[in-house]
DNA sequence: CTCAATTTGTTCGTATGTATG
DNA sequence: ACATACATACGAACAAATTGA
């Protein structure tokens, strides 16, 4: 609890351009997530925490009635501050890290396509990544789940293929249709995840702020001929991710 | 490039309470890291950007302004803004997401062990992480490449194993001495990873801003006998990770 | 050379938000 | 609750540099 305060904490609150009661709130808020502090707890008055996050009593009394908006707190005169609600853990999206499980977990989404407006991007390919199909299919869809849009999804499908099943793909994630074909042999799978911020476009679909944290995850599936044929870019809400990693288990594997 | 232009830009913004020139610099900075605006081009008039991004033309200039301080753009009068550097991708972190290659990535590196201040934070443990270990030592350190501090490390160690080699344990990182120990064996290793926000410490200990992206590992390694001996929560800068995911492989390995 | 169009630079007034003491 | 200072955001008007007709 006592955590030593450090001396220079404006830097730190200088180093974003946030109102200095969003950062304190957000802090403030994290505590009640991580269960710091507990329904029905009372959290630390005005000046220690004034003391702790050094700035004026205005700024986290500001702090507190953002937490109060959102119902998570109730002030008392004379009491002091006290939890009633802890915000649910929304990090119900697993994301997969191998095959199986990956498709596994998309077998029964419903994408909700978008229109494809203008030029699609160019096709992201390393030399790893195998060779260029000779056309692609471009498609663009809205994950969802629990009615609520969780992922933005843009695909780049090799034409010949598309062209068989161009229902299915559309009703379908690309994936679990892929991984569903008898005639396609997948030779090699490839993905990589880095943590991103939201553009205009990203914002607006999923309902987050314009640069909220994004999990963006990069995939190639390569046939046996060595062609690419699934170039996908998906988009997470960062908020509603969590990987979950075996990395070794020699009891049932 | 003609991204038809949705019309409540305005609750976009506001989900987010940062300043809206901080919000649009943010969107144009990634244009230039991506490659869309590159060092030398002439990126949209101020009066194409008041428009795409529907604010008043001095708060575009405000944006623009920012990327001029960080040296990305050039504005002349009566010409236009021009790219003239682009950021370069500092990604240089993999995280790795199975033993052998989680172990080897870290064995040489150098934590800089920190001064436990008050009480360690109690264990987070799910039952099916196995059973907590009699008593632990807890350890916290700064993970630093380049010379700079990629992730901040508290580690609860099994005290009985720590005690037997405690120099070894402070020297290097507790996974890869764990590894590197005969007489243990690691029956399970399990790790989750969720996108966080840096809280005070995390902040200035890594450089960051308060509430700026992380991803956060929660790390647990289990014994033949069924013992936790290893939990770990290690919080690594946002913009520094990539994860990189084999999913599928049946050419070599 | 002049003129007009384009594009950034500057300034004013006003309103609201943020932060301090 | 108040007084003060500074930041943010808007719209509008005008100035200055550049370009090409």
């Amino acid at each position: 609890m006592a955590q030593k305060s450090a001396e220079r904490l404006i830097e730190t609150y200088e180093r974003s351009r946030s109102p200095r009661y969003v950062q304190v709130a957000a802090t403030l808020r994290r505590r009640i997530e991580l269960g710091e502090w507990q329904p029905g707890d009372k959290i630390s008055t005005l000046e220690e925490l004034e003391a702790e996050f050094q700035v004026a009593r205005v700024t986290v009394r500001q702090a507190v009635e953002l937490l109060q908006e959102e119902d998570l707190v109730v002030r008392r005169q004379g009491k002091g501050t006290f939890v009633i609600n802890r915000p649910l853990d929304q990090r119900w999206l697993k994301l997969e890290t191998d095959w199986e499980a990956l498709v596994d977990s998309i077998r029964d989404n419903e994408p909700h396509a978008l229109p494809v407006e203008g030029a699609p991007p160019r096709l992201r390919l390393t030399s790893r990544d195998g060779t260029a199909a000779d056309e692609y299919a471009f498609l663009k869809s809205l994950q969802m789940r629990e009615g609520e849009p969780y992922a933005l999804a843009q695909v780049h499908l090799a034409k010949e293929i598309y062209d068989c099943h161009p229902k299915r793909f559309r009703r379908r994630t690309a994936l679990s249709v892929l991984a569903s074909l008898d005639n396609i042999t997948i030779a090699r799978a490839h993905q990589t995840f880095v943590i991103g911020a939201a553009d205009i476009e990203t914002a607006q679909r999923l309902g987050i702020a314009l640069n909220a944290p994004t999990a963006e995850a990069h995939c190639v599936v390569v046939d046996d001929r060595g062609v690419a044929i699934y170039v996908g870019d998906i988009i997470y809400r960062g908020d509603r991710v969590k990987f979950d990693i075996d990395l070794l288990n020699t009891g049932h594997s």
